[in-house]
DNA sequence: AGCTACGCTTTTTTT
DNA sequence: AAGCGTAGCT
């Protein structure tokens, strides 16, 4: 008996081919973490492989955190020496050793796509590009475009030929280059791209890393790009090592470069890789699965699979179509807490949807049901302003050569330093070849900036300061006296008072990770550092945020999706114009058609036991209301799978009466009309949303939802309980909330849960 | 010289 | 619905 006795016949055959290339292709589900978990317990256990020896890639920080406990729990040993990481902060660890060999600065600053844009604006400046013409966002997925394809400046200038617009577009890629070198800064596809070349340059680099690792793993290799291929190519080159696993019915990024090719020309590059194929389907019943496998048979050119399960046929998918987007919220809301009424947790929910704006009307509703909710993705926590703010201080302190970052706060909060000094500091600093806080702290070398020298004196004085401190103190004490010399707060009072207080939380929120981040050093053993923190910082993905402990509702696109699973998914806004998206259906490209089908089977994919897919007929899209037609992916699943609601008719059909019985709740909504112009009552009927537009801030403020909260409850801390699923345990706590008692109890099966009282119907036991 | 109010474009997805 | 750039104001 051995822990390999748990795996199918392929996933064992998978785990034992441990030399030589392996192409391990994964169906949805088809428990190819647990492939590769055992593989590498196998791999030390069996084969006396040095753990040091094993690189795992995987796709976010959280996948890697996962992948490394869970080969704990198998091997209980050395798995901390095994190297499981990201592509982008595998590279900044390769980096971070060996870029002074191309000339930079081992403390490098990375930028995020603020940055970038930043940047960009400055380059089309300086090479005179009008930006009306080349937009710099569409500058800079060229770029990255080339980047990832590794085509460097001088190609791109080549191959631009006689071409006016490539030739500027070369232009303003070259000089983006030079300016993210003067500042020392690297961007994400440069992380890859500087790797490969540090490889393919230094014999003495690469050959320490073949030797490392010995053995590669690389997981969601469908989304892999051409510089990530060539990187693990070039890594595995000597050993030949390579397990790569990934499904290409998943491949959902190739608006940043994935290729696809990866996975077919993985045997050309590998002529001796062993294919294995795993097909059965752990995760999902057999309605859902068949709901899947209907869809994506529409794409041409995949490679051929079959997925299949043993889980049972289930329930129903349901289907329900919506006059618009507030009833849509409104029903998954109710749907979520009906389904908690009934012994499901919070977090068995998870609402998926094409566009991260989608996830308002449910943030809206979920307040005001007091639903506890967590929305992953959106505006990254650390592209946030005042976020970006604190840290442009650490990095201007850390490492003066960053002019962006210098050049963000220089007069935030207000120091009375305006753009033409800024400007002035630019040009004196380009003409000398120093960088903007070296030109700023000799003011008066600047030509014209006169009476702002004593300004820009002080203001470096202040920077000193804080460089001496943090010699001596730590970050967090650190970050805490920024805050509170600059009095970073106050203006952010004087500004906007509406949300500063959503940005002091998330400010003491930096504050705590800050804290988190020289805790993990002190376990490690390793010095917390400024530039650790701020490299740390730069590379943490929304996802990697999400606790599966805690109980809530997960709201998130369907791309972070990828990855996981839920009980009961909810696929939202399923309308032709919004998913597949509008620029798909109308483009010509019937490839970026095929990319949305594989995001709908995804997102399929990730229900355990239930999915929901609803539409809204009308949808306010950047201001005006538009109309769409049920989802052309919905009507290639076949009608006998689906449990189209009580009112019969309507999904494949035209639209229902407005407002739908089995959810009647006139609630929130209903609160927030009254208030708007002269709406009558009740869910708001078709014909109002044409006319008039909803008034958001109405709607917010007014919707509140007064849920009857018992006054009293049957029990007390220290009582013995019994929830529907959670089985029995002892109250701890018992919180009056604003609308009910939030309840903690200790479960002895499940632990210990916060929940509300009016849906956790707990009883009283003994 | 710096700040503020108004009008104009915009994202589909992200390490 | 919100952020950015421009022009006009202090």
């Amino acid at each position: 008996m051995s822990i390999y006795d748990t795996l199918n016949e392929p996933q064992r055959e998978a785990v034992f081919h441990t030399d030589g290339p392996l192409l391990i292709l994964a169906g949805a589900g088809s428990g190819k973490t647990r492939v590769l978990t055992h593989r590498i317990a196998y791999l030390i256990e069996e084969r006396g492989v040095n753990p040091w020896n094993i690189l795992a890639i995987t796709f976010t920080n959280k996948a890697a955190g996962e992948m490394r406990q869970r080969v704990d729990s198998l091997v209980g040993f050395g798995s901390e020496s095994i190297w499981v990481s990201t592509f982008h902060s595998m590279c900044v660890r390769i980096l971070r050793r060996f870029i002074d060999r191309l000339g930079y600065e081992n403390r490098f600053t990375i930028y995020d796509t603020d940055d970038q844009k930043t940047l960009m604006k400055e380059v089309c400046r300086k090479v005179d590009i009008d930006t009306k013409q080349f937009k710099e966002r569409m500058l800079l997925s060229v770029i990255s475009s080339a980047k990832n394809e590794l085509i460097s400046p001088e190609e791109f200038e080549l191959n631009a030929g006689g071409d006016f617009g490539q030739k500027k577009i070369a232009r303003a890629y070259r000089e983006y280059e030079a300016q993210l070198k003067a500042n020392n800064a690297l961007d994400f596809d440069d992380l890859l791209v500087k790797t490969v070349h540090l490889l393919s340059t230094q014999p003495d680099v690469l050959e320490n890393y073949q030797e490392r690792f010995r053995y590669i793993m690389v997981d969601e290799y469908q989304d892999t790009n051409t510089v990530q291929f060539k990187l693990v190519s070039l890594l595995a080159g000597k050993y030949r090592n390579l397990c790569v696993v990934g499904d290409d019915d998943q491949s959902i990024y190739k608006f940043r470069g994935a290729n696809i090719r990866n996975i077919l020309d993985f045997e050309k590059e590998f002529p001796d890789a062993e294919v294995i194929k795993l097909e059965q389907n752990y995760r999902s019943t057999e309605n859902i699965l068949n709901a899947a496998n209907s869809v994506i048979r529409n794409n041409l050119g995949r490679k051929d699979k079959t997925l299949w399960t043993d889980n049972g046929e289930g329930e129903k998918i349901s289907l329900r179509q919506f006059d618009n987007g507030y009833e849509e919220a409104e029903f998954i809301a109710e749907d979520i807490r009906k389904g908690v009424r009934e012994g499901a947790a919070y977090n068995d929910n998870a609402v998926l949807y094409r566009t991260n704006a989608q996830s308002r009307l449910f943030e809206e509703k979920f307040v005001a049901m007091n639903i506890p909710y967590k929305i992953v993705g959106g505006v990254n926590f650390y592209a946030r302003r005042e976020i970006k703010d604190i840290l442009a201080y650490l990095k201007t302190v850390d490492n003066g050569q960053d002019d962006l970052a210098v050049r963000r706060i220089i007069n935030v909060p207000k120091r009375g330093i305006g753009l033409t000094t800024v400007n002035r500091i630019q040009e004196s600093a380009d003409m000398r070849g120093i960088s903007f806080y070296e030109a700023l702290t000799a003011p008066d070398l600047i030509p014209g900036v006169g009476r702002s020298a004593s300004k820009l004196d002080s203001f470096a004085a202040l920077i000193e300061y804080f460089r001496g401190q943090s010699e001596k103190e730590s970050l967090t004490d650190l970050l805490n006296e920024i805050i509170e010399q600059t009095g970073y707060i106050q203006s952010l009072e004087g500004d906007d008072p509406e949300d500063t207080a959503a940005r002091i939380q998330n400010i003491d929120e930096l504050i705590s990770k800050a804290a988190a981040y020289e805790e993990d050093c002190e376990d490690r053993g390793e010095q917390a550092s400024l530039s650790g923190f701020l490299e740390e910082v730069a590379l943490v993905a929304d996802i990697d945020s999400l606790d599966e402990e805690q109980d809530y509702v997960v709201l998130m696109t369907l791309h972070s999706a990828k990855g996981l699973e839920f009980p009961h998914v909810y696929l939202a806004g399923m309308e032709d114009g919004l998913f597949p998206s509008y620029m798909t259906i109308t483009g010509d490209d019937p490839e970026e058609l095929e990319e949305e089908r594989r995001l709908c089977y995804v997102g399929i994919t990730r229900a355990e036991k239930k999915l929901t897919l609803t539409s809204a007929r009308s949808r306010m899209i950047r201001g005006d209301v538009q109309y769409n037609k049920l989802s052309r992916f919905v009507k290639e699943i076949p009608r006998d799978l689906l449990d189209m609601g009580n009112s019969g008719r309507g999904a494949f059909g035209r639209r229902r009466d407005s407002g739908s019985s089995e959810f009647s709740d006139s609630s929130g909504f209903s609160a927030g009309s009254e208030k708007s112009a002269g709406s009558s009552a009740g869910s708001l009927s078709y014909n109002k949303l044409v006319s008039g537009r909803q008034p958001f801030s109405a709607l917010q403020k007014g919707s509140q939802l007064r849920a009857e909260k018992t006054d009293k409850l049957a029990y007390q801390a220290g009582d013995r309980v019994r929830h529907v699923k959670f089985g029995e345990g002892t109250v701890l706590e018992i919180r009056e909330g604003g609308r009910d008692f939030e309840v903690t109890v200790d479960f002895d099966n499940a632990g210990v849960r916060k929940m509300f009282a009016m849906f956790a119907k707990l009883v009283k036991i003994s």
